[in-house]
DNA sequence: CTATTAGATGTTTTT
DNA sequence: CATCTAATAG
């Protein structure tokens, strides 16, 4: 019945560490896992070997961080256990947020929430939070006061770090801790709009299903469906996310971690690599085991990893080893400026796709987004075709979020921020007349807008734009009406809001495009509701991304910030902007932890690299903060590649110092014109 | 009241 | 540079 020769074939090949790990018997169990030693591969043969042992697929959980390697360990375990024994059930699996809205959405009853609550990404989070400031008079007040994806951030980092408003404030944002009162009863306020809105935002589905993991019965329900948890990237984890995962843990199930603490880059997000290095004493009868062979990287790139990590004198000692040879030598580019960096990243990318190299198979990885910009418009003058990850999401484009909120309306009409969003896309319908359409859509002693009511508000709407508008409201009642099928009925409530976007947007035909291929993705859901929870938590890096997967043929070059990068490996990685203020930003500098992340951060981005690896210092730069006479900048080295760090590498400059004036860079000057003194 | 424009301002990283 | 605010025109 069972494949046993499978098993015990993927046994043979790992080494003895990782056959440890992966056959394991009772207690709880840390892997300590360095770069590149066959994380995944332990993770998903032990979920194997656990199936060929009797333990039934579905009553395994695999939790992740990260959507990315979400989607690749569960494919992985997947076809793994499929091999093993082909009519094994699915493993339970998923990102924390994904497995909390499945859950949430369960018992939603008990959690007294309505049986359509939305769910809010990122940003409508903060357009509600910045309805709350208006309200409260924050938005006008003289001093200046944060905003509202700042306030969102703290907001975020406090739930998440279950810790007090004023010691994050003191902590983590100095600057606004003016305002700790004005804070905490925003938030309050943001609390209780998400209730009478009925929408949860992303840290809400952890705070709810760690809410049920604490009831005595729904609780003990929950952990009881699984036999065996085990817990990706654990580096990663927040206290909230360590109480989830100790509340699933009982008598019967068994609980397995792998991370490794010198790759915890989510500190901002209230994560900690303590968890994983108190996880011996969370877990007093724990065992655990030490990855230390390397099977990516040329020995040359793992000496420059472990110089980095030596650096840091906290967690657990490791020292990366491989046996893939010495391999060529990384280099380390000191370039002119980011225009020199963009070219001389092109030369060497297409030099090496001469030799045989794929594009797909190197990557340029940057710290922020906009690191790239220069190097983008490059690719896109050579006409090499590239995929940016991280950064601007398809979800973030308005009139994205314009359809979405619509699709929001038709199953929760008293989400009060979605209808702000679409009521103003009628012309001439402001905040004001918004207002006021809202309130007449609720019925007469108060409560949530309703749909039924439309006619008595129409009359709110001006004239020229009153078809528009009920037009937009025969889909929302048919839409919620049911009856067809989701796709159908995305598609009446798309096609009712073309009109409006095109009149909107100067770019309104091509928005109004765009927006087909949501629709279109919109025809295998099951109902509206589920699709938009699911475009929130599973959002597409891009509208091409919404048509599957699009460039399967296709050759391209992948752009990616450090962080989506986690987890992956390339050929070739080139990393750019490696100057002090990037690594570590400049933000981070004011504490030692800061640094250390940073540190741990290119560490992060090196160790991606199976052979060929460059690194990139513009000279000199240009910072955004302007205000001063020059806004270019000489930037220095990261102060992680520090003199013994460089001699691991092969040093290069490109030839020519800025020459002022010739191409552009000279440096700026306020230099005053004025004639005002002829007239004195 | 809304739309448009000119002027100031500002910390990244992701679910 | 992109986004938000304040001021003015429609």
């Amino acid at each position: 019945m069972f494949d046993a020769a499978a098993v015990s074939a993927w046994l043979e090949e790992l080494n003895a560490e990782q056959r440890t790990a992966v056959t394991h018997r009772g207690g709880p169990l840390l892997i300590l896992a360095g770069a590149g030693t066959g994380k995944t591969t332990t993770l998903c043969t032990r979920v194997a070997w656990l199936l060929s042992e009797g333990v039934p697929a579905e009553r395994m959980l695999l939790l992740t961080f990260t959507r990315r390697a979400a989607r690749e360990m569960v494919q992985r375990a997947h076809s793994m256990t499929a091999r093993v024994l082909p009519s094994a059930g699915a493993v339970v699996g998923g990102t924390f947020h994904s497995l909390a809205h499945r859950i949430v959405r369960l018992h939603a009853c008990s959690l007294e929430l309505p049986p359509g609550f939305g769910v809010l990404d990122a940003g409508d989070a903060a357009d509600l939070i910045d309805l709350v400031r208006q309200e409260l008079g924050h938005a006008a007040s003289t001093r200046r006061f944060p905003r509202a994806q700042t306030m969102l951030d703290i907001y975020s980092y406090t739930v998440n770090a279950q810790r007090p408003l004023a010691e994050i404030l003191a902590e983590r944002f100095p600057w606004c801790e003016e305002h700790g009162e004005a804070l905490a009863e925003s938030f309050r306020a943001y609390g209780a709009r998400k209730r009478t809105f009925g929408v949860l935002d992303l840290d809400d589905l952890l705070i709810y299903w760690r809410a049920l993991a604490g009831d005595p019965v729904l609780g003990t329900r929950i952990a009881d469906s699984f036999d065996h948890v085990l817990v990706d990237e654990y580096q990663d984890v927040n206290g909230l996310q360590v109480d989830i995962v100790r509340s699933l843990r009982h008598a019967r199930c068994e609980l397995t971690v792998v991370g490794d603490d010198f790759q915890a880059i989510y500190g901002f997000r209230a994560a900690s690599a303590r968890h994983i290095l108190e996880f011996p004493q969370h877990f007093p009868d724990a065992r655990t085991i030490t990855l230390e062979q390397n099977y990516r990287s040329t020995e040359s790139i793992l000496a420059i990893a472990n110089a980095l990590s030596n650096q840091d004198q906290h967690g657990f000692p490791k020292r990366l080893w491989s046996e893939r040879g010495e391999g060529a030598a990384p280099e380390l580019a000191f370039v002119r400026d980011e225009s020199s960096q963009a070219n001389e990243v092109c030369e060497r990318v297409l030099a090496a796709r001469e030799e045989g190299m794929e594009l797909r198979a190197q990557a340029v990885l940057f710290r922020t987004c906009h690191d790239s910009a220069l190097l983008e418009l490059e690719l896109t003058r050579r006409r090499v075709p590239f995929v940016k990850y991280g950064g601007l999401r398809y979800l973030d484009a308005a009139h994205v979020k314009d359809l979405v909120a619509l699709l929001r309306l038709a199953s929760n009409a008293a989400d009060e921020v979605s209808w702000f969003r679409v009521l103003q896309l009628l012309d001439g319908v402001g905040p004001v007349r918004a207002r006021r359409l809202l309130d007449a859509l609720r019925a007469p002693g108060g409560g949530p807008p309703e749909l039924s009511r439309w006619a008595d508000a129409a009359g709110h709407v001006p004239e020229h734009a009153r078809a528009a508008a009920t037009a937009l409201f025969g889909a929302l009642v048919d839409a919620a009406a049911g009856g067809e099928s989701a796709g159908a009925r995305v598609e009446r409530l798309c096609a009712a809001l073309v009109p409006l976007i095109r009149l909107r947007y100067d770019d309104g035909a091509a928005r109004a495009a765009d927006l087909d291929q949501l629709v279109a993705a919109a025809g295998s859901a099951r109902d509206i509701r589920e699709f938009v929870a699911e475009l929130v938590l599973d959002p597409p890096a891009s509208s091409a991304d919404l048509a599957g997967p699009p460039h399967l043929d296709e050759d391209y070059l992948v752009l990616s910030t450090v962080h989506s990068a986690k987890g992956l490996e390339w050929d070739a990685v080139h990393l750019i902007a490696a100057y002090d203020g990037n690594f570590p930003a400049d933000m981070n500098t004011g504490s030692e932890q800061g640094v250390a992340e940073e540190r741990r951060l290119l560490y992060v981005a090196l160790t991606r690299a199976r052979r060929r690896l460059h690194v990139y210092v513009p000279v000199r730069y240009y910072h955004r903060p302007a205000g001063c006479d020059d806004p270019h900048g000489y930037g220095r080295t990261s102060r992680f590649l520090t003199a013994s760090v460089q001699c691991l590498f092969r040093v290069t400059r490109t030839p020519g110092e800025p020459s002022p004036g010739v191409d552009g860079v000279a440096p700026r000057r306020r230099i005053e014109v004025s004639v005002d003194a002829l007239f004195a």
